[in-house]
DNA sequence: CTAACTGCAAACAATTTGCAACTGG
DNA sequence: CCAGTTGCAAATTGTTTGCAGTTAG
């Protein structure tokens, strides 16, 4: 919960340029672009280098802070860590993702999960994403 | 089924480099890169450009010969596009990708995808990934 | 003959690296 | 002072494009 500390801890320096990455992550309704952290950076007065938002965002993964979302078209967003385990809807047409979170799908993968452990695969982690049409990009396609 | 058919009837040919890509991918008992495609044409006496091995690619998920296989990594592997509908298990020590293929889950995603889509969301398709130690590196983890 | 195929070089996008300069506790 | 931060340019990886030459039905 404290990423100062988080940050911290691991012996970097909490940065202005690293807050705002940190809250604009947070804050942020859907998964963000190291590209679209940097034109927001530009608009709140810090006109960073590429090369520093990659490497902000490489420190805030490995602090578990955010974590990435890989999308199907191969690019890359970031989100928060602190987000419940969810899954993503993807929309094919306008790009926009937006999240699900569900109990019961989790329930059946824990369950399909101890059936693949005993098959000798020990499993560290899954990733669940839709893909499809969005209710904005759908109702604009029955008009 | 028939794959000569399906190139054909786009206007393509069935050119020798072509076959050999959709028989080993095919036969692949794990999705394959665009790069070990082209290692695996030279074993065969076929020092294909990689722009070719790429164009051919494209040929064949266009013609849903083969589909895309998007890993954590950003990479991107190939795999028959006749393979029942199954769930990777991505090895995180060694990267190999074995499939797991299971009933139970998918009738549980089929039920929270009509519940997604009650909320306006078109889902055209979904992927889950699992993530984990296989059996092989996990034998030499405990030594 | 003509459409399709291929190689080659260049363009690309996203990301990473090396290095030198800078900054703050 | 020194570790940590940043920018800049260059390198890397994976993929795509333009173009010109080659080939096969």
């Amino acid at each position: 919960m404290d990423y100062v500390t988080a940050i911290e801890k691991s012996g970097a320096r909490m940065t202005p340029v690293r807050r705002l990455v940190i809250e604009k992550i947070i804050s942020s309704e859907t998964p963000l672009s190291a590209q679209a952290l940097q034109k927001y950076l530009k608009t709140k007065g810090k006109s960073v280098n590429k090369t520093t938002v990659y490497r902000t965002l490489t420190l805030l993964v490995s602090e578990k802070i955010i974590k990435e979302v890989h999308l199907i078209s191969g690019g890359v967003r970031y989100e928060s860590s602190d987000l419940p385990h969810h899954h993503h809807l993807n929309c094919t047409t306008c790009g926009r993702i937006q999240e699900v979170v569900c109990e019961d799908i989790e329930t059946e993968v824990e369950r399909l999960k101890s059936r693949i452990g005993q098959k000798g695969f020990a499993i560290q982690s899954h990733n669940l994403e839709f893909y499809g049409v969005c209710e904005d990009c759908g109702e604009l396609g029955n008009k």
